[in-house]
RNA sequence: CUGCCCGUAGCUCAACUGGAUAGAGCACCAGUUUUCUAAACUGGGGGUUACAGGUUCGAUUCCUGUCGGGCAGGCCA
């Protein structure tokens, strides 16, 4: 429809001006709903051109348009605005596009079954998942079905830093606890962590269970003394329970990446190597330095520490490398803001490789830090203090929907604060069901007319007139605008506003006008309405991995 | 001190990347059920978009400065 109005412009635009390319023209879908179902700034725009007001321009371009059966009306407006109101023949293709192509609504090819790489959670294996991972799970996985829903080939990948000093320290941490050592006991290690998971790792290590992680079965010898096998075992637990805590969010990875392989098949070696080839390092104070200054970085960065082991941005690059070595054009990476400073690290790692990898490549979506309140206090999230609330909590007081609403629903970079009492004890406010509700609703209404739903089909000839409907006829045709536009922006919280609104526009709509009436043709209209709706209201949901339930 | 993100109704958040009268929910006030689910709907009050300048037809959005909050600035990850 929008190419249509700027066809239709544009052969105005040649006329008057020496415009030779479209791309002027912007078409906007109105805020308010007298604005029309389209808008253009046109004239605003060519008013400077012409050297004649705007309202002057919008008169002659109006006398010029060509007539077209899918508008009704045009309308000057405001400083120059031309606003373009849909004919019900418009209306009507809408309905019965929405009602042949079913759960493909909303759907675009634009990715052109392109690869994409989706990084997300990646949270290293030292404590279980809690909330701050919550919403970079709810924000990535939404983020990948929108890619999915625009034709991209998307893998999922959870990377695991199951190397270096942290592993150490929850080695350590579940060492103490299985020698009864407390973590008030300066005998504690400094740097341990003090969560009460910590004690049940020690139990069940000294208890010498099996753990399964990732189809590998992991057995705890017992023994105190036996620091890689604590290790190992103390890992293997805690994946498996992150591994379980994203089951029970519908979160599923395609493929994990662990830290630690890459040192085992020598990759961090040749990119350490192949970095020192190209000039880009230095040895000071016993160490090796990368000169990340070189690529835009605000001072160098140690590398290779005095003891020969790397800092934590050598693996990381190295993965990086990995993604784009299996051929990803296109990687995004979710992460919580508080790892911003690794994102030039990075970059520069990969851009001192010389293997002419974009300088902006991968994207990032960083999402703010959240902020817990209980009785109005902040509590702060901290797995070396033990004090958090996990996403399992969450989901099990909750539940699944509400939360992954609640997480997605808003921009990546707002500081959401969480107020658990809130969430517990008003779980009923949430969106979610308000959302859920209007699909319940039009499924039952559907289910009480009884006929047979793959046959509705708008009559070609028959014209919505009431506001209620046509408001929601315009939610509907704007769904696939919303697709693009939250892929295009990373930006997944818009189909969740997008689904309030248009549940609101149901519900209005419910209140206003009874679907099962006696005349035959306005009932199935409007059950060809609502239940175009309906698909409108299960595809967007899915979209959030969210049910669409038949009864509530 | 330096860099990144943010500041919108009493509270939690939107605002289609520069558009028209800044919108929702919660809370508050007043209404709606012999009818397909009232987990709903209708109406009302509530705003100097932190503050001060600038750019232009037009600014919550872009630029500069000030104030306030968060996160980083480890040979931790």
């Amino acid at each position: 429809m929008k190419a249509h109005l700027t066809e239709l412009l544009f052969s105005v635009v040649k006329q008057i001006t020496d415009y030779t390319d479209s791309s002027i023209i912007v078409i906007d879908r109105p805020k308010i709903i007298s604005h029309g179902d389209f808008s253009t700034n046109l004239c605003l725009i060519l008013s400077k051109k012409l050297k004649k007001p705007p309202r002057e321009v919008a008169a002659i371009i109006l006398k010029q348009i060509p007539p077209s059966e899918l508008i009704s009306k045009i309308e000057i407006a405001g400083a120059g605005f031309l606003n373009f109101f849909l004919s019900s023949k418009a209306n009507n293709e809408i309905i019965n596009n929405v009602l042949s192509l079913k759960e493909s609504y909303g759907k675009n090819k634009t990715g052109n079954n392109q690869k994409i790489q989706i990084e997300f959670v990646s949270a290293n294996p030292t404590g279980p998942l809690h909330v701050g991972h919550g919403r970079g799970a709810a924000i990535g996985d939404c983020l990948a079905r929108l890619f999915e829903a625009s034709g991209w080939i998307v893998t999922r990948e959870f990377y695991y830093n199951d190397a270096g000093e942290q592993i150490n320290n929850l080695t350590q941490s579940v060492k103490a606890s299985c020698q009864n050592i407390s973590t008030d006991d300066p005998r504690f290690p400094s740097d341990g962590y003090h969560g009460d998971y910590i004690h049940d790792i020690a139990k069940a290590y000294l208890s010498k269970k099996k753990i399964e992680c990732q189809g590998q079965i992991i057995k705890a010898t017992g023994e105190i003394k036996d620091t890689e096998s604590i290790q190992e075992f103390s890992i293997a637990y805690l994946r498996n329970e992150q591994d379980q805590d994203l089951i029970a969010f519908r979160t599923k990875f395609d493929v994990y990446t662990l830290e630690s392989s890459f040192y085992k098949n020598g990759k961090v070696d040749s990119v350490v190597n192949k970095l020192i080839e190209e000039g880009h390092t230095y040895e000071k104070d016993g160490a090796l330095w990368l000169k990340t200054t070189n690529f835009g970085d605000d001072k160098d960065r140690v590398m290779k520490k005095t003891d020969g082991s790397y800092t934590y941005f050598i693996p990381d690059v190295t993965y990086h490398l990995d993604k784009w070595e299996r051929g990803f054009k296109k990687v995004i990476n979710e992460q919580g803001a508080d790892h911003h400073s690794t994102i030039s690290r990075v970059q520069a790692g990969l851009q001192g490789l010389n293997k002419n990898i974009p300088e902006n490549w991968p994207e990032y979506v960083l999402h703010q830090m959240i902020t817990v309140t209980k009785a109005k206090k902040e509590i702060k999230i901290s797995k070396r203090a033990g004090s958090y609330l996990t996403l399992r909590e969450l989901i099990d007081e909750v539940g699944c929907d509400a939360t992954r609403y609640f997480l997605a629903a808003r921009r990546p970079d707002s500081q959401l604060i969480f107020d658990i009492d809130l969430a517990r004890s008003q779980s009923n406010d949430n969106p979610v069901f308000y959302i859920q509700y209007a699909h319940a609703r039009i499924s039952k209404v559907i289910e009480q007319w009884g006929g047979d739903v793959s046959k509705l089909k708008l009559d070609e000839s028959f014209t919505f007139e009431n506001s209620a409907e046509l408001k929601l006829i315009k939610s509907i045709s704007i769904y696939p605008e919303i697709v693009l536009q939250a892929t295009n922006e990373l930006a997944p919280h818009q189909i969740a506003n997008f689904l309030k609104d248009c549940a609101a526009e149901l519900h209005s709509y419910y209140n206003d006008s009874k679907f099962l009436v006696a005349d035959k043709n306005i009932k199935l209209a409007r059950l060809s309405l609502i239940n175009s709706a309906r698909y409108v209201l299960k595809n967007g949901l899915q979209l959030l991995g969210i049910e669409a339930p038949q009864q509530m």
